[in-house]
DNA sequence: CGGAAGGTTGAGGAACCTCAAGCATGGTGG
DNA sequence: CCACCATGCTTGAGGTTCCTCAACCTTCCG
């Protein structure tokens, strides 16, 4: 389990890889401003399960953490990825409704929640933070019911390129070279649970990018987009 | 269009019929207590289109509401299903993420953003919504994610029977009577598009369901649950 | 070198979609 | 009052996509 310590520092700043349709947040404020406890994962750590108590609010200030529901037959779905500056592990008063693992090397502040309710900031910078979180979900609910298995997974690249992954495709930044690389820091697994298809499908579709000159797998989690364009083409939104 | 009104009272109140997972709410404030305009619309009508201008939100105060999105090739998913006390329109500062469009009659009040980032109290219900609504999305995400057909139908009836819709299977009521009538207030296509099914598929499922004796289908969109308990289990929550 | 973990590939099948036709209901006008 | 139409729903046949199961490959590490 990650130990807790007590720091006034934040990674949180600039959320650069955004995932979903987020803005980069401008310098917000870190929890840790406002007496957070801060604790360290390592990947693939439980932070919290599904049904614990909640009672406190979190925030992603380094890393990537995923929150993911099981059904009693253990089929899982990922339901969100989070990076730096996501808040996650909301109380509706009682349990929580998901499980939150990290996939990375993770940092992350805590906070009682009667501190949140205390403090107007915090409640501002909450609520940005949901209403950006609920756009990424709305998004995704259009990836999951209404998307094919090669749009699932274009899409899923391409909200890991910086500035790329929203509704408004901005075009190639260069024209000569529209190559990117990405980091996954996920399994085919994970990759699956979250896309909502299973990991075979996922292989055959990333295979099949890669028979198309579309992509390079240069390692199993990081992968180059050889012409980002081109892929954008795929994820549905053209 | 709707007309506008400024009116203090509010039906809010009492969240009956919860398609969520959420709690029915205790006696809510009403976002009118803070001097929120209130629209009335008919069945079928916009309240604002994806891309518009996102400078105030929305709060149900009588009916239903959908948000949903389109993607260019006119595929469509909708995202979200909403009743009396839940919030929309989020401003992220830019615009709409959703269409939001009338199931049925409904009264809804709006609030200007900036009223509602002075104000604590609005601030704190406001994150209570948000946080249930959350919830709703990442049970949804399952559902669109990992159930089958019937599943999904049976889920969809389930958050239409209050008090059962939850991952909680509280049991029959009344051992000897487990029957209820919901109204669905949606087409067939509707459903559809909120299940990430075909009209088609929806409709095999309900006859599939009509004649296992599950169900009886009184009119279009009322539906009779002989036994309650039966459609539960085929939720996959079992 | 051997094993473990993660990933890929192939063959076959199930679930759901597509396309097309037909049915039920309700409203309108002759 | 009934023919007519529009809308929404149902049903069937056939096809596609994705899943399931199984085998095999690759990388890493002791």
């Amino acid at each position: 389990m990650a130990y807790l310590e007590r720091t006034p520092d934040a990674d949180v700043a600039y959320r650069g890889q955004s995932l979903g349709t987020r803005k980069p947040a401008e310098a917000q404020p870190s929890l840790c401003s406002f007496g957070a406890k801060t604790a360290q994962y390592r990947p693939h750590e439980v932070v919290y399960y599904e049904g614990d108590p909640a009672d406190r609010i979190f925030e992603v200030a380094r890393g990537t953490i995923m929150l993911f529901k099981l059904l009693p037959d253990g089929r899982r779905q990922v339901v969100e990825v989070l990076r730096a500056g996501d808040i996650f592990g909301l109380p509706n008063g009682s349990e929580q409704d998901c499980t939150a693992e990290t996939l990375t090397d993770a940092k992350v502040n805590a906070l009682d929640m009667h501190q949140v309710e205390s403090s107007p900031a915090i409640q501002r910078q909450l609520t940005r933070c949901l209403v950006a979180q609920m756009q990424s979900l709305h998004e995704h609910a259009v990836l999951l019911g209404r998307k094919s298995a090669t749009e699932r997974v274009a899409s899923f690249l391409m909200h890991l390129v910086p500035d790329r992954g929203t509704n408004v495709c901005v075009g190639p930044v260069d024209e000569a070279n529209d190559s990117r690389q990405v980091k996954l820091h996920m399994t085919r697994q994970e990759i699956a649970d979250y896309l909502g298809l299973t990991i075979e499908t996922v292989s055959r579709v990333i295979s099949d990018m890669k028979r198309r000159g579309l992509i390079n797998v240069e390692r199993n989690d990081e992968i180059r987009l050889n012409r980002v364009c081109a892929v954008c083409q795929l994820t549905g939104r053209h």
